[in-house]
DNA sequence: TCCGTGACGGTTGAA
DNA sequence: GGTTCAACCGTCACG
């Protein structure tokens, strides 16, 4: 539910807390850094908070894109039935393979990429919520193969294999682990390996619990892997606005071709001032039906440009040069983009555009 | 004065 | 259908 009214920040602007500003702001944002105006000036004429700004150019410097993130949503499973279909297959062959081993015949077998492998503690997940009927099984006939094994205690099918020493298995060791004993080859789960239960080799259900935690995440710089390969589409930022974008527009009560009009008056030499929003809601604030006068003249916009696609511009030209475009509607229905890490800090420059630090 | 950044309160949408 | 959770948002204050 939209609210009826907005808020008003500092500098008199009105936005909508917990939502994007408008494409139109954003992209005068951008537009405003590439003529060389200064942050804390284009924060004053748009009454945009110099945060915000920082913020936008950053992101764009970043992904090449001036939309927002995509809001909400879970990430992408990753735990697709054809991995869990692959996993209870290397559980069959072999009971006694670890969460780690199954992740790394998954990328082997080229089930998975580097990008899509689930977790080590999402594997463990998948092996005792929807796997776990099998191993129980082999559990129960492993049981019966050694009577003498005790029965009373809480085992996890998991860890329920007989001694690798005594029964003569193998010993996994993880990646760049010296080989050790069985029984601290597996401290790497278990939290400590000093308790009574550690050293006896027992371990508890909810130990098992906490190390299979739900609430694992795949790393960021892997989501930002991902997302870059999906900026191949210019087209959709060339429309500049895709799917959830015109929604948002909608919302605002912008519609797609009101950003030429927005544009427009960049390019005014002597730059016109942000239309005072007399702020009857912040929709109308950030409407982008802005007076004729605004709409004409933008010196900046390709004569091939139209006005349904006002990217045929210096910024959308950038942007294409960089190859470097979200295909957010793509994005969002693959992936979740995360983009926070700026690996590149952007730099304004004082009589250019925005360029990138060097590295340090 | 400028600007990067973290905290904060808010929204969103998939699970 | 309601709740949870983790993503996102812009503002604000601080250094």
């Amino acid at each position: 539910m939209e609210p009826a009214f907005g808020e008003v920040n500092q500098l008199g602007g009105v936005f909508v807390n917990g939502r994007p500003l408008p494409n139109a702001i954003r992209l005068r944002i951008v537009e405003l850094a590439q003529l060389g105006i200064r942050p804390c000036d284009i924060s004053r004429q748009l009454r945009v908070s110099h945060g915000c700004v920082s913020k936008i150019l950053a992101r764009y410097n970043e992904t090449g894109s001036i939309l927002p993130g995509a809001i909400g949503g879970s990430k992408p499973r990753v735990t697709t039935p054809t991995v869990v279909k692959h996993i209870r297959t290397y559980k069959q062959r072999d009971p006694g393979i670890f969460a780690w081993e199954i992740r790394d015949r998954l990328l082997a077998d080229g089930v998975c990429d580097k990008y899509n492998v689930p977790s080590v503690s999402s594997i463990s997940r998948i092996l005792r919520n929807k796997i776990g009927n099998l191993a129980q099984q082999n559990h129960y006939e492993s049981h019966k193969q050694h009577p003498a094994a005790p029965s009373a205690l809480p085992y996890n099918h998991l860890y329920s294999y007989p001694s690798p020493i005594a029964a003569g298995a193998k010993v996994p060791t993880p990646p760049g682990m010296h080989s050790i004993p069985c029984t601290m080859a597996m401290p790497r789960t278990w939290p400590s390996s000093h308790s009574v239960t550690d050293i006896l080799g027992i371990r508890s259900i909810t130990d098992q619990v906490t190390d299979t935690s739900p609430y694992h995440s795949p790393k960021v710089e892997e989501w930002n892997s991902l997302s870059r390969n999906t900026f191949q589409s210019a087209q959709h930022v060339l429309n500049g606005l895709e799917k959830n974008s015109l929604d948002q527009e909608v919302k605002y009560s912008q519609s797609a071709s009101g950003l030429p009009a927005v544009s427009g008056f960049v390019a005014a030499s002597g730059m016109t001032p942000y239309p005072t929003a007399a702020p009857v809601s912040p929709y109308m604030a950030y409407s982008t039906a802005a007076p004729t006068g605004y709409v004409t003249g933008h010196g900046w916009q390709h004569t091939g440009g139209s006005p349904l696609s006002p990217h045929n511009c210096d910024i959308t030209a950038s942007l294409a040069f960089k190859g470097m475009h979200t295909a957010r509607e793509a994005e969002e229905s693959k992936l979740s983009i995360q983009t926070r890490k700026s690996p590149q800090p952007y730099h304004i420059q004082r009589h250019g555009t925005i360029a990138h630090m060097p590295s340090a």
